[in-house]
DNA sequence: GCAAAAAAGTTTAACGTTAAACCAAAAATA
DNA sequence: TATTTTTGGTTTAACGTTAAACTTTTTTGC
């Protein structure tokens, strides 16, 4: 086709006998160009099909790019399909639209074949979501040394946004405890990436992950305060998605069928357990209680089954302060910034039954 | 703190004794250097902190970004309420994360203060979903020449894909005649952009969105072949959210009190206007049909409300066949890629029933 | 052991901007 | 009117890469 020359500040410049600089001022500097001169130039850069300075060259000089990164601890397409990931990113949408700052998801990636590849990395900063701390796109990311919030992982090299999860989860033992359940099972997911192994609450498994970590040390510190053995609580790993939650309480119950209560790490992962259970023909809060962690789901997202004991935690606050942080001018590093969480107690969970 | 000076290809080839290009190639084309001198540069790369060549520069250099952007017709933060969007990204980054391509969410400019903002345009091109055709960051985006993939928007210039809006209208059109509804009220989102008036489907209002024109389209085919006068059809045009479905359906049953079918243009409109007629003591489906479009609700979301009959269109694999579009090489312009759709018939419809 | 081919490395130029320092003309001040 | 200030513009250099063409060294084949 018209395989015309490719239009730059310096053609256009060329073109109406001026100095390129004047041509790049008359888009970033409107004052320093006379109205008259700026005009024309945009008269002439509209005839011309120019789109605008080149933003790889603007980059490369300003150091600028104008976008965060987002880096969650699973494939994309993972996070498309978690109303937790989705709310956090509503969150952190809600403050770029107004600063007009794109956002750049970048997935994992899985060969690590370079350490050194681009990473995509035209942005300004980072928000790096529960990673999973030896994921080599994570520690590619953090040793980048861009500015960067880490969310549900605690840095002191950053700003980290952060749920007590370790709290939340002692008291929702607590009250599982108190509901006089005492044959209890854990389903998390990895506790270290990509590892779906059992283990027991006295010899945790090595762990790779912050939120998983604190949420087995609240439990160990409310079964710690009863007469349980830590050693009788079994927790079993699975992908966070309801057939892992299925998957894994099918297990959980067949090793120690006498589980009267199942404390999930996720409310996907109670979803599918309590559906399992059911399948089982285990009446849910009757003969098993179980718990989750999130609040994501629609209250009566099956007539069928209970509404969830679980806790609520603001995703799309977190997601908001966490965009906040980043793009904020005066940010210490280090910064924690707390955001609140509160056990809601619903039909899912009842005082333990007769056997 | 230590301030020490910028670590690029140059200081690091200066610091070995060696030529930049070298550099370069270790970590571009490893073929071109020796593997003694290879690992040479990896470890000195990392013992100076070096992380890979310069994004900007390198784009700069070869025209190459790595990255595609998304452009919403609305907020983003507004695309993460929607389950259909949700859906439609979740189809992208399936593709994305096993191509290694970064994906841009590029939030609309509402001020369009300078037509040559740079629009974060670091992306080898564009995925546009369901735009407006007036909108300027749309116009932007098209105008820039990049490889570009239009969803819901009919344009010959570009690859598009599409569903057929306007059959799959005609056709929940007439199963609605079918059912023996004579008044019937329509409820779109903005048939052009900003917009919220009243409109009768024999004088629709000024167009500037494809899918609503498609669908509107479709049920005045289906009303002309019936003897309703079109002018008796009133189209309320709302915010695409269920309150806005719930607006549009009080004003329309205020308006015109006997109405029996509402036939929405998307399910969460779907569901406001249910909700509202709920209010307002009309059951539906006896005394008031309502259908949506998308089919993204939980069909129980609230039990005291019929499953939504609606038109099930493949958000997911919209976006999955988008992206493929958008990277693969071998693209025609101009070519259109059909997504199949389809009327799902369930409680929230029936046979008019006796005032 | 020599020519040819392959591998390894170098030199040069360019990608398209913006920032800083500078200069000239016009406008404002005394 | 002479002096300062402002406005509008220019010149120069640099941002950090990669591509292409070139040279040198090593390997291969006979």
């Amino acid at each position: 086709m018209k395989s015309r020359k490719k239009v730059t500040l310096k053609s256009i410049a060329a073109e109406l006998g001026i100095t390129h600089t004047s041509v790049s001022n008359a888009f970033n500097n409107p004052t320093k160009v006379s109205d008259k001169l700026r005009s024309k130039i945009f008269n002439y850069a509209k005839s011309v099909d120019y789109h605008g300075p080149n933003p790889a060259a603007r980059s490369l000089r300003t150091g600028l790019y104008g976008a965060i990164g987002i880096i969650f601890n699973d494939q994309l397409s993972y996070a498309f399909s978690d109303p937790h990931d989705i709310e956090f990113l509503r969150g952190i949408s809600s403050i770029c639209e107004v600063e007009g700052t794109n956002i750049v998801l970048i997935p994992l990636k899985n060969s690590s074949v370079n350490d050194f590849e681009p990473l995509g990395a035209m942005v300004d900063g980072y928000i790096l979501n529960a990673p999973y701390s030896n994921n080599p796109t994570t520690q590619r990311a953090l040793a980048r040394g861009l500015p960067t919030v880490v969310v549900d992982f605690d840095s002191p090299e950053h700003i980290s946004v952060l749920t007590n999860d370790s709290i939340m989860m002692s008291e929702m033992t607590d009250y599982i405890l108190s509901l006089g359940h005492r044959q209890i099972g854990i389903i998390t997911f990895p506790i270290k990436e990509g590892r779906y192994d059992l283990c027991t609450l006295d010899r945790v498994l090595d762990r790779d992950n912050y939120v998983v970590s604190q949420r087995i040390n609240g439990c160990k510190e409310a079964i710690g305060r009863s007469n349980i053995k830590m050693s009788s609580i079994l927790i079993q790993e699975t992908t966070n998605s309801e057939d892992g939650g299925a998957e894994a309480a099918r297990h959980l119950l067949d090793l120690q069928p006498d589980i009267t209560a199942l404390i999930c790490f996720s409310d996907r992962l109670a979803y599918g357990a309590m559906t399992e259970c059911k399948r089982l023909g285990l009446a849910v809060p009757q003969r098993i209680s179980v718990t989750g962690f999130d609040d994501i789901l629609p209250q009566n997202l099956n007539s069928t089954l209970p509404a969830l004991t679980t806790v609520r935690q603001e995703a799309y606050e977190k997601g908001r302060k966490a965009a906040e942080a980043l793009l904020q001018k005066g940010k210490e590093q280090g910064q924690r910034i707390n955001i609140e969480a509160r056990i809601i107690k619903r039909g899912s969970t009842a005082k333990i039954g007769k056997l």
